[in-house]
RNA sequence: GCGAGAGUGGCGGAACUGGCAGACGCACUGGACUUAGGAUCCAGCGGGCAACCGUGGGGGUUCGAAUCCCCCCUCUCGCACCA
């Protein structure tokens, strides 16, 4: 009786053996190529899903495989593990985070070993754990002497539900990115990092990350925008004050007709006048509370109001009215904008709205504008006009020569402006890292001594989701002397974003357990920078972006010896399924879908359409019940043969018992010829069928060595094995060519090793070997295997294919020539008519061009 | 609006530098084995009776285009008054 494939048995097997021989862990070797693989770590939010399991999956098969060729594999996993899921858990079950999170973290550590990932477990970590926090707060600290962190008051993203600040990124569409309310504007003291110091040099690297997916690099550099232009100053008449503005199109200088602040501008009260004074105000007023909403609507209307006061715009000395302006930003360029309606669309409503003076100052090429009759800004090319000393210059040059001129002059300057902001990385939270500041009434916010690391959260806490932060309200936490004087004081109850934490960790595994610092040099240097990370690509900009700022930083403090973090991404897509619904239930469960009816009612299920997986659509499967069906192995093949990784995957059902079935077929094709395979080897001449057997064999390797390595084209090397396998069960003279039989056998289970890691060493250790797959290494191709001695070539009459001919592989191409014209299905498409030229591609086609 | 990416059978997807479109898998159809089949094995499977037609639509380059160029349509993602 043939044994069956019993997955749940091998798979344990293999994990315990694993875990018995510590088979992935990570030493430093001078003597041995290294390779950095890591995916993003998890929060851990109490379960893996499918995300994760495709995530791991792909890593896993670059680990494996990198291990298969020789190198020395760092494979760590940890986890993400401060945030406000733990909290909010806290205020609705009463679980203290620390519990719950542990508890959580022990859950998913087992499900990960039940996929039969190879990670390193010596080198776990937890961002919660002080341990690693501590360290946090050291770089926290240099960075504050280094200038790097500092303090201000400011306006900021305020989640009203979460009762914490959002940082720019993390406000989608006027709501906050996990529960989704209304942001609001609210002015706190917050902690920034510096991250603007950094901005030429993120800008600049990303064309040196070749490693990297396009979209992501495109999506980082418009999001630092950096764009270059002038300042320039335009006195206020009558005063002895001046504004600044910021500007790209210095070549429109001469066509400023009036100004637009922010209505947040420090100047805005100032420049109102006496009889103008209650509508500037019950203006700014109204922009204020019209403020959260300004992302969220698509068209907000242009709105302003005229100060009274004039400025002198410099180079013409005409006196222009300043305004403000609700679509001007406080927080880009310098809150002013120098307003000019012919050549800036918003300028140009506006102007029409308040009926304001327009001016053209640029022609383009044969056309001539008349800014009475124009019904919108030309944006485009041209010569200035009404430009004064500028007239008849192409605007381009222009920019170039105004910018001078006002240097000369001494009212403006070239300068370079971001879009990318300082980083504000306070929140009002319990579950974070605390940051390690003393409020001292005299000496100011004071650092916490390095030796008083760490500031440990206090676990003593009572979570009521009310009021803000838990730290506030305990005493022994809060109440400090001041390091400095000694006085009473009071520490700082807010904790890091924890972006902060994800922005380091990828170097903290290269010395997880390293007690004198934040980072061992040695270890580093020898395992960074990452070569190869995966993750989703939601990260594209945040995570990536601050992850590559500190690496810059811990560098410029002597931690680091590299410029950036991470060599190659592979941003993998999401894990999409149908979504059903019943008209009375509303969104159900794959499992709640009987026949397809709700098994709630039995009226017939709506097929929705396919979305990313969420428990909120409920269209999610359960990676315990997977594991438990199928096995980690059918887990992990579906999830790199659905599609390839960067792309969405869709999941369906009947493509994982797909999946399954194959890897059946593996087993049973092995089990039933070990007797025959025996000890045989291979022949040193093949001929016939086996000859063609061992050439696919041979393929095969080659196809999945270049599918895996680099190309992350696992669906197609997946696909190549079970062609092998159906050749296999295909061929015919098994009992002649054992030798044969089992180098085809054999080369199966070994290419299949990084994908389905238990079936793969059962099998292995089945046909005979001892050592493990690790020990034989990963297959060559013999390139005198590959030779073929004869080839088919196609022919082509005017482009279409119209017969197949075999010659001698190498040829030439005037007998290849002869024997396409030969074919008797050729000559009666050339019938009647005259051959005009023939194309040869050796080996490949002929192509005959007749009329 | 700007930027990026993508449109290929009933479905997921192959086709790497222009060279047999649809590999592999799913679904489906037929057959074998069988008490049974939702197991397994074998075979078929873009459309059309055919000549032929087929890679979102229309042009072009080429002996030859899913692939390169131009125009258009649709979808997804990111940014969205950035001066």
């Amino acid at each position: 009786m043939e044994e069956r494939y019993d997955a749940a048995a091998i798979e344990s097997k293999w994990q315990a053996t694993w875990e018995e021989q510590r088979a992935f862990q990570a030493t430093e070797d001078a003597g041995r190529q290294k390779y950095y693989l890591l995916e993003m770590f998890p929060y851990p939010s109490g379960r893996i899903h499918m995300g994760h399991v495709r995530n791991y999956s792909i890593g896993d098969v670059v680990a494996r495989f990198k291990r298969l060729q020789g190198f020395n594999v760092l494979h760590p996993m940890g986890w993400d593990a401060f945030g406000m899921p733990a909290e909010n858990a806290a205020i609705q079950h009463g679980t203290h985070p620390a519990r719950w999170t542990w508890e959580n973290i022990a859950h998913m550590r087992d499900q990960l070993k039940k996929m039969g990932f190879s990670y390193d477990w010596d080198r776990e970590l937890a961002t919660c754990d002080a341990a690693y926090y501590k360290w946090e707060q050291l770089i926290f600290l240099k960075m504050l002497e280094q200038g790097l962190a500092y303090r201000k008051s400011s306006f900021v993203n305020w989640c009203p539900t979460c009762q914490t600040v959002l940082a720019n990124e993390q406000v989608e569409n006027g709501g906050c990115w996990r529960c989704d309310s209304q942001v609001e504007q609210k002015e706190l003291d917050q902690w920034f990092f510096k991250i603007t110091d950094y901005a030429q040099e993120l800008l600049d690297d990303t064309w040196r990350l070749t490693g990297w997916p396009e979209p992501v690099l495109v999506m980082q550099r418009n999001w630092i925008g950096r764009s270059i232009g002038c300042e320039i100053d335009f006195p206020v008449a009558d005063r002895e004050l001046s504004v600044k503005v910021f500007t790209t199109r210095q070549d429109t200088l001469y066509g400023a007709t009036f100004m637009s602040l922010a209505p947040e501008h420090p100047l805005a009260l100032e420049l109102a006048t006496a009889e103008r004074r209650q509508e500037v105000e019950a203006f700014i007023a109204r922009v204020r509370q019209q403020d959260k909403l300004r992302r969220t609507s698509d068209d907000l209307v242009k709105e302003g109001v005229f100060t009274g006061s004039f400025c002198v715009n410099p180079v013409n000395g005409r006196r222009i009215p300043v305004f403000l302006a609700n679509f001007v930003l406080m927080d880009y360029g310098t809150g002013a904008v120098m307003a000019v309606p012919t050549h800036d669309q918003r300028d140009f409503e506006f102007a029409r709205k308040y009926g304001l003076d327009l001016v053209v100052v640029i022609q383009p090429e044969g056309e001539t504008f008349d800014a009475a009759t124009m019904t919108e800004a030309w944006t485009g090319p041209g010569r200035l006009v009404h430009s004064g000393p500028f007239d008849g210059v192409d605007n381009e040059q222009a920019k170039e020569d105004i910018a001078l001129y006002l240097e000369q002059q001494g009212v403006g300057r070239r300068t370079v402006n971001f879009r990318l902001r300082d980083w504000g990385v306070s929140r009002q939270r319990y579950w974070g890292t605390p940051i390690p500041i003393i409020y001292c009434p005299a000496c100011g916010a004071v650092p916490v001594p390095e030796a008083e690391l760490p500031v440990l959260l206090p676990e003593d806490v009572e979570i009521s989701g009310e009021g803000g932060s838990p730290l506030a309200r305990h005493a022994a936490f809060l109440n400090v002397p001041c390091p400095q004087c000694g006085t009473p004081a009071r520490r700082e109850t807010d904790t890091f974003d924890t972006f902060v934490e994800s922005s380091w960790y990828f170097a903290r595994y290269a010395c997880p357990q390293y007690g004198d610092g934040p980072l061992d040099r040695a270890a580093v240097d020898y395992w960074l920078p990452v070569d190869q990370y995966i993750g989703g690509v939601e990260h594209a900009v945040m995570h990536l972006l601050y992850a590559r700022f500190f690496t810059k930083v811990l560098r410029d403090l002597g931690m680091l010896g590299l410029d950036e973090p991470f060599s190659n991404l592979l941003t993998q897509g999401m894990v999409c399924m149908e979504t059903r619904s019943c008209p009375t239930h509303g969104w159900l469960f794959p499992e709640q879908v009987v026949d397809g009816q709700c098994s709630l009612c039995g009226q017939p299920a709506q097929v929705g359409r396919n979305e990313k997986m969420s428990k909120s659509k409920k269209n999610v499967v359960d990676p315990d019940q997977l594991i438990s069906r199928f096995g980690a192995d059918t887990a992990r093949l579906f999830s790199l043969f659905a599609a390839p990784p960067e792309k969405d995957l869709e999941w369906n059902e009947q493509g994982v018992e797909g999946c399954y079935r194959f890897l059946h077929r593996v087993w049973r094709v092995v089990l039933d010829h070990l007797e025959l395979v025996g000890a045989a080897t291979i022949p040193a001449r093949t001929e016939g069928e086996a000859r063609v057997l061992r050439r696919q064999v041979h393929r095969t390797i080659k196809k999945v060595t270049e599918d895996v390595d680099g190309r992350f084209h696992f669906n197609t090397a997946i696909a190549a094995v079970m062609e092998l396998v159906n050749a296999i069960y295909g061929f015919k003279d098994k009992p002649a060519n054992p030798g044969v039989l089992r180098e085809a056998l054999e080369t199966t289970v070994r290419l299949l090793a990084p994908f389905v890691p238990h079936i793969a060493e059962e099998l292995w250790a089945r046909l005979g070997h001892a050592g493990g797959l690790e020990a034989a290494g990963w297959p060559q191709w013999d390139a005198a295997a590959l030779v073929e001695e004869e080839k088919t070539i196609v022919v082509q009459v005017n482009g279409k294919v119209r017969g197949k001919v075999t010659v001698v592989a190498d040829a030439d191409d005037e007998v290849t020539r002869q024997a396409a014209l030969a074919d008797a299905n050729v000559a009666r498409f050339l019938e009647g008519k005259t051959v005009r030229k023939v194309v040869v591609v050796p080996g490949r086609l002929v192509n005959i061009v007749a009329s």
